[in-house]
DNA sequence: GTTAGGG
DNA sequence: CCCTAAC
């Protein structure tokens, strides 16, 4: 069977275990996990007889690769960079490596997709790509691939937080200084002949991989301690620098009976978010560790996971795989509301002010309600730390703006509540708190004509009005009143010819008569270049309506859109056309 | 209260 | 369809 589908998620426990444990157990314990599969991993604790082929030979490669259990070419472009290389020949000479230049590109795509705030952006990123581009082959990409599953959804916090004009090599020297200056050894991980590592003695190597895998070795080679080392310590900074965004297929890994990386990115923020906060001020064994508390801020991070189940982000290879591109799933509208409910309500409680507090809820929650809004471009639209001062940091937002307080779920339910945040059930009379939004608002409910979009006795469940598509005698009866009345008099044409109708108010005439604008223009343009345009078009609305349109628009030029009419001006004689040409149309 | 225009 | 500034 093909362990990959079998389950998809992983426990939070798990992930909890897997990060704070310490480097050893980490290893260890993952990797000893499932027999099966670790038989490669276990190969390439247990000393080896040989120095020659101590990796080599003993991992199973193909074996891993065969059980998908990563994608070998997940890092193909960070082959073939150093010297280490020699090192492994033996092992990826089954390897291909084909998307060699794929990497850096990705990484850079990643980059640019990062979201616009920049935790840090100079010095981390740097080790990032300089660890994508040394990863080693088969056996390392191997170990290295466990390691970036665990820290796939931390690679999303990271690289999010790279700078996106970030110049790739700028700045690598700088990250090298840094991270040597907390681990010397660090700056020698590109370089096989590690000067530091070749100070140490054995003794001093066998300390170092104590520390570093948890277990005592018995080797005395200090080039295969070396090797380790200089192992553990990308896969620490691969772990801090959380670069498993590079695009993967499917990756799962069975730890202890369960899966454990998906290959959905689905809530990605949520991942994220507790992964980091699991990963927060966890000791590096090595005792370097990079800038790690750069996630602190993210500590009070909490996933909103009502769900113990945590989706990492393995990257589909699909369109959307990077998770860049992913687009979060639209929360469940209520829990926005209640989200955005408790928000107010604990910024009235903090500030008193609800005035403000009021509109920045209410634009997040318009954040939601509009679907352009909703789906912005990229990754980067969707914060996940939640900045609004007013929650003190005790809360995050949960991908779409949800806010997840800490501590202050309990407020009192007694204050204000807008008419945005009110559901069927918030709508009862006694809520008093008349705000002055609200007040505004509840002339909605008087609005003349009878025809009131929203009500408080409404069902209000739903904010946005009931799409209601627009019937062709509707717009002939909106032809029929621009025809007469003109553009811009929607209130009388609204009167005269929808004064039955409740459902259409002036602006939804306004509205519709620019849409018919922009469909007659757009039907001219189609027909110019491919005849086949105008039937998109003229799906909904039939040609001779559109050209009614445009007649009109012409009679009655519509601020704006005329400029585009003009110039549009082929066929028609527009210059002639003044109050004659506006005909027929049967009334 | 209406309208225009952006979202 | 919503929102809001401007009238």
């Amino acid at each position: 069977m093909n362990i990959t589908s079998k389950d998809s998620l992983i426990t939070s426990d798990e992930i909890a275990n897997m990060f704070t444990s310490k480097f050893s157990e980490v290893d260890l314990s993952l990797f000893s996990a499932s027999e099966q599969e670790a038989i490669g991993v276990e190969h390439f604790l247990v000393e080896p007889k040989c120095n020659q082929n101590l990796l080599g030979g003993a991992f199973d490669f193909e074996a891993f690769h065969s059980q998908k259990f990563f994608d070998v070419e997940d890092f193909s472009g960070a082959i073939e960079y150093d010297e280490i290389k020699a090192d492994f020949n033996a092992v990826h000479s089954n390897l291909t490596w084909e998307a060699q230049e794929e990497t850096p590109k990705l990484l850079e795509e990643m980059l640019q997709e990062a979201g616009d705030e920049v935790l840090d952006g100079k010095t981390r990123l740097p080790i990032c790509e300089e660890f994508i581009l040394d990863a080693k082959p088969a056996d390392e990409v191997t170990i290295l691939d466990h390691g970036s599953c665990k820290v796939s959804c931390v690679g999303n916090v990271g690289l999010g937080r790279y700078s996106p004009d970030f110049n790739e090599r700028d700045s690598a020297a700088e990250m090298s200084n840094m991270s040597s200056a907390s681990f010397p050894a660090l700056e020698s991980t590109r370089n096989q002949n590690s000067p530091v590592l070749d100070e140490m003695t054995v003794q001093e190597l066998h300390e170092a991989f104590n520390s570093m895998f948890g277990r005592e070795t018995k080797v005395t080679d200090k080039q295969w301690l070396k090797c380790h080392l200089l192992f553990g310590l990308q896969n620490q900074v691969e772990l801090d620098n959380g670069l498993n965004l590079i695009k993967r297929g499917t990756t799962s890994y069975k730890i202890g009976g369960k899966t454990v990386c998906s290959s959905s990115c689905d809530s990605s923020g949520s991942a994220t978010g507790s992964i980091d906060s699991v990963l927060v001020d966890k000791t590096v064994a090595v005792g370097w560790h990079v800038e790690r508390k750069k996630f602190a801020g993210l500590d009070t991070l909490k996933t909103s996971s009502e769900d113990s189940k945590i989706d990492l982000c393995s990257l589909d290879g699909g369109d959307e795989a990077l998770v860049t591109h992913k687009r979060l799933r639209k929360p469940p509208k209520r829990y926005i509301e209640e989200s955005m409910e408790d928000k107010s309500r604990y910024c009235k409680r903090k500030n008193g002010d609800c005035e403000v507090v009021y509109k920045e809820s209410r634009e997040k929650l318009l954040s939601v309600r509009s679907r352009k809004r909703l789906y912005p471009k990229g990754f980067g639209a969707a914060p996940m730390v939640c900045q609004d001062k007013s929650f003190k940091g005790s809360c995050i937002q949960v991908p779409f703006g949800l806010p997840v307080e800490e501590g202050h779920t309990e407020t009192d339910t007694s204050s204000w509540n807008s008419e945005d945040f009110k559901d069927d059930r918030l709508s009862s009379p006694n809520e008093e708190v008349d705000t002055e939004p609200r007040s505004a608002r509840s002339q909605d409910d008087v609005c003349g004509d009878g025809f009131s979009t929203r009500s408080s006795t409404q069902k209000v469940s739903s904010h946005r009005k009931h799409h209601i598509s627009w019937t062709s005698s509707e717009v002939m009866k909106l032809i029929e009143g621009v025809t007469s009345c003109g553009v811009g008099r929607w209130a009388e044409i609204k009167r005269l010819m929808f004064s039955s109708s409740s459902r259409r108010t002036p602006v939804d005439l306004k509205d519709k008569w620019r849409n018919l604008l922009r469909a007659s223009y757009a039907q001219l343009q189609c027909k110019r270049k491919v005849k086949q345009g105008q039937k998109q078009v003229s799906n909904q609305v039939p040609e001779s309506v559109l050209w009614r349109v445009r007649e009109l628009s012409t009679t009655y030029p519509y601020q704006r859109e005329r400029k585009f009419k003009v110039s549009c001006t082929d066929s028609s004689n527009f210059s002639a056309s003044t109050n004659n040409i506006l005909v027929p149309l049967s009334t």
